[in-house]
DNA sequence: GCCAACGTTGGC
DNA sequence: GCCAACGTTGGC
């Protein structure tokens, strides 16, 4: 079965948009230790929320693997590594962080209890209410 | 723009 | 190997 994660990005640098535009995007440039060994146990099909932080602070749509992590080349190709996605579809309405904050069965999430982390898992039951969230 | 949280770096 | 200083991220 896919697992499910959450990838935060700026919509300043990154967005969502973006990433339609372009079809594929590489994820790169994340420099953290913990972001980076989730990204290396993504497989592709996995599925991923895109979330706005900084401006916006919502998830906004679902991509999903295409390909497994390789090397960073843009930052430290030893230590760092990146994943392509491709945008699934945008979500109805996307879900305010604040709306998650307030909904109980989202209390440990990832992004929630530790704000820093870019990249992170999620499991199904977290999947399925920010869907449902998302008025899907 | 500010500041808290947290990871990383570097002097000892 | 410890820990203070520093840099970066991200919510507010």
């Amino acid at each position: 079965m896919a697992q499910y994660w959450l990838m935060k990005s700026e919509p300043d640098e990154y967005g969502w948009d973006d990433l339609v535009a372009e079809k594929e995007g590489i994820w790169d440039g994340v420099k953290n230790a913990q972001a980076s060994n989730n990204m290396k146990a993504m497989k592709k099909g996995d599925q991923i929320f895109f979330y706005h932080s900084r401006q916006g602070l919502e998830v906004v749509g679902i991509m999903e693997v295409s390909e497994e992590h390789s090397p960073d080349v843009t930052t430290d190709p030893d230590r760092w590594v990146v994943v392509k996605v491709k945008p699934v579809r945008k979500l109805d309405k996307a879900v305010p962080l604040k709306a998650m904050k307030q909904n109980p069965k989202l209390k440990d999430l990832a992004i929630i209890r530790q704000t820093r982390l870019s990249v992170a898992p999620l499991t199904a039951g977290e999947w399925e209410e920010i869907l449902a969230m998302a008025g899907e």
